[in-house]
DNA sequence: GACGTAACGGTTGAG
DNA sequence: GACTCAACCGTTACG
């Protein structure tokens, strides 16, 4: 797919209007919305698209109420419906090098007696022990808790802190998944293919 | 107008 | 402690 320049995207800067918070963080997006580049929306906001989705909003909808992209909540719907769970992925980090032979060899196992679907989900269900929305719930206490605690320590990085006032997403619970909810997307492994491109690239090929 | 997707720059954290 | 690399993020704009 054709994409313009980043040029025509972000003119100046190289991204939309920065928001002049004592942070420096934030930017405004085409919508109003403040996001940090880079990171992942708050929790609340992601519970929120997803329970609105639920409830039959659509996504445009949700886009322009939460101001967030609607790409942004295309990808989060898309997410819950994959992975079941609302939550970002692991930012950062390396993959160990190599998993123990053990581990490859279950996975190898795993895979043959279930040859549909997304092995992660079905590995979530086989080893992590607790039910999606049993282990969303305390996993948002969880994260609120940790969200709380990594405001203290870096506000300057939290887009809560950029946000400020939580009471205006009063909004907290449980979600669960609706039954249509099916299909998977693929877009974002692009990033993967486009990283491995890039490797290439670097490396002359 | 709504939606899915591609391409992008940025952030993060293991190694 | 500084650096690299590969994972993720949300954005905009195209189709």
């Amino acid at each position: 797919m054709m994409r313009p320049t980043l040029a025509q995207n972000y003119p100046r800067t190289g991204f939309p209007l920065e928001v002049s918070t004592p942070l420096g963080q934030g930017r405004v997006n085409q919508l109003g919305g403040v996001f940090i580049n880079g990171r992942p929306l708050p929790n609340h906001i992601r519970h929120k698209i997803v329970e609105m989705a639920h409830h039959g909003v659509r996504p445009c909808v949700i886009s322009r109420q939460l101001r967030v992209s609607h790409g942004c909540v295309s990808k989060i719907l898309c997410r819950y419906q994959e992975t079941g769970s609302i939550r970002p992925g692991a930012i950062g980090g390396s993959k160990p090098k190599g998993a123990p032979a053990e581990v490859e060899k279950r996975m190898e196992e795993f895979k043959r007696d279930n040859p549909v679907g997304s092995i992660s989900r079905l590995m979530r269900c086989k080893f992590g022990g607790k039910m999606e929305e049993e282990e969303e719930e305390e996993d948002d206490e969880d994260m609120e808790k940790k969200e709380s605690e990594e405001n203290e320590r870096r506000t300057k990085h939290s887009i809560e802190g950029i946000l400020g006032d939580r009471s205006k997403y009063p909004w907290h619970g449980s979600v669960s998944l609706p039954s249509s909810f099916n299909g998977a997307s693929s877009s974002w492994r692009i990033d993967a293919l486009r990283l491995r491109l890039m490797a290439s690239k670097r490396r002359g090929h």
